[in-house]
DNA sequence: CATGCTCATTAGCTAGGCTAAGTATCGTGA
DNA sequence: TCACGATACTTAGCCTAGCTAATGAGCATG
């Protein structure tokens, strides 16, 4: 059954679900851990293997400077290199280090801990349900 | 057709669409407009007509500092009024002002209008989809 | 009525986001 | 070839949002 849902409404429900999560899911951050943005950010990069600044912040949807401050905390820690690009000398490519592949697949598991927890707990309908969202909530934030 | 999704990889695909959506949606705001926090803190003042900072924080899912922070932006701007708990010295009670519901009900248009024209393209099915996704999400926030 | 708990706030920190401005490089048209 | 506009990244400076720890005020109870 399909109920009605006006756009706006929905506008309104799904902010406030969305706040609410990222609040909670922010919250279930073990100390020393990589932050929300900085698992997202190398994350994009290892999906891609290499981008260059401006690439990595288009995909995560904010402006180059924030990108640059991101980028530098986890070069800071190692987990990500920058190297001259070949022919452009403007231009920088980004890619996961080693270490930041092996610290990305342990913090991702730990990260995850408390969501795969709920989400496995959920029907598999309702993870069906919010796996489709996923898919149309990034379609909406690219547009 | 539901594929199957294990709880680690939907949990994966779920964090990285909702912190750019959430990202996106920022990035909407008119200028001068209530932040993200303060419209997601005013709406559920409203929804519940009258909060301690205590429940404001809870509800929101956040620490009581940081709700002290942001309500006091809105009372600033005289959208919120803190009253004296009738019997409980300790406590203080939050509402809206006129003014807060009358701005509150004005941005909210303005503040959901990129996000509504964005949904209004989607279908029905697609709407509904969200619409679940919101409520389950919710559901594990509370979680 | 003293002591311990709860509520709200303050203080101080970090991260994350933005715009504006600066710097280096590229590419192109005169 | 070289001056100039465009592009890529960074720096500087600002604000919001989040946290923990500590403070102060009021309640409640032994």
């Amino acid at each position: 059954m399909t109920t009605e849902h006006t756009a706006e409404s929905l506008a309104k429900t799904l902010r406030g679900a969305i706040i609410r999560f990222s609040r909670r899911v922010r919250q279930a951050r073990p100390v020393g851990d990589l932050t929300f943005s900085q698992l997202s950010a190398l994350t994009s990069l290892q999906l891609a293997g290499a981008l260059t600044p401006r690439e990595l912040a288009d995909v995560e949807r904010v402006q180059p400077p924030t990108m640059t401050k991101i980028v530098g905390k986890l070069e800071e820690r190692g987990l990500v290199a920058r190297t001259p690009h070949p022919t452009d000398g403007r231009q920088v490519i980004l890619a996961a280090t080693d270490e930041g592949r092996a610290v990305y697949a342990s913090h991702e598991r730990a990260r995850n801990e408390w969501l795969a927890v709920q989400l496995d707990q959920l029907s598999p309908e309702e993870r069906d349900t919010l796996a489709r969202a996923a898919e149309i909530l990034q379609r909406v934030a690219r547009a």
